[in-house]
DNA sequence: GCCAACGTTGGC
DNA sequence: GCCAACGTTGGC
């Protein structure tokens, strides 16, 4: 349950081909719909609170790493593509009095200069730490928290 | 495109 | 509740 104002942070995985932060960049908000995984669900759900911190990793594609900053805009509703019979989302189990999937908004910060990519971040996996979800082994959370001391380390690493 | 790892579904 | 089958994720 967010009780607490103390900023939080997160890492958000999307496929560039699909949307990518330039796309973000555009649109300056847009409504986190699609997934549909329980665990990153809970974490958007229960954890995330307005103004937290979002790294925007880009997943999928040659160079995967992050590759922006963005913010969570909204507090958590339904996502409203589980109710859209012809959505690829639609999830005939969800009601409207009883939603499955809750989201929030992403809203765009800033490009970084260059990416902190997968490889960079695998370099320093032992200064991150072994509960850091993106590099655990099998881990494929879209949504998954970040630490404070890991947000630090990652930006640190942003090339110049 | 391949495939390992994982989550979900559904028969029993 | 077990577990095989299936679909998805995501690095490579």
């Amino acid at each position: 349950m967010s009780t607490g104002k103390r900023k939080r942070y997160w890492l958000m995985k999307s496929e560039p081909e699909d949307f990518s932060i330039d796309d973000l960049e555009r649109v300056g908000t847009e409504p986190w719909t699609g997934v549909r995984n329980y665990q990153a669900r809970n974490f958007m759900r229960d954890g995330m609170q307005l103004g937290d911190g979002v790294l925007f990793y880009h997943s999928n594609c040659a160079v995967p790493g992050v590759y922006g900053i963005a913010e969570v805009a909204s507090s958590t509703y339904p996502d409203p593509t589980q109710f859209q019979r012809k959505s690829k989302y639609f999830d005939p189990k969800a009601t409207p009095e009883e939603p499955r999937w809750m989201l929030i908004d992403v809203g765009f910060v800033r490009k970084l200069a260059r990416p902190v990519t997968l490889e960079a971040i695998r370099g320093r996996s032992a200064a991150l730490g072994e509960d850091f979800a993106l590099i655990r082994k099998g881990s494929r959370l879209s949504v998954l928290p970040v630490t404070a001391a890991q947000w630090k380390i990652l930006l640190a690493m942003e090339p110049k």
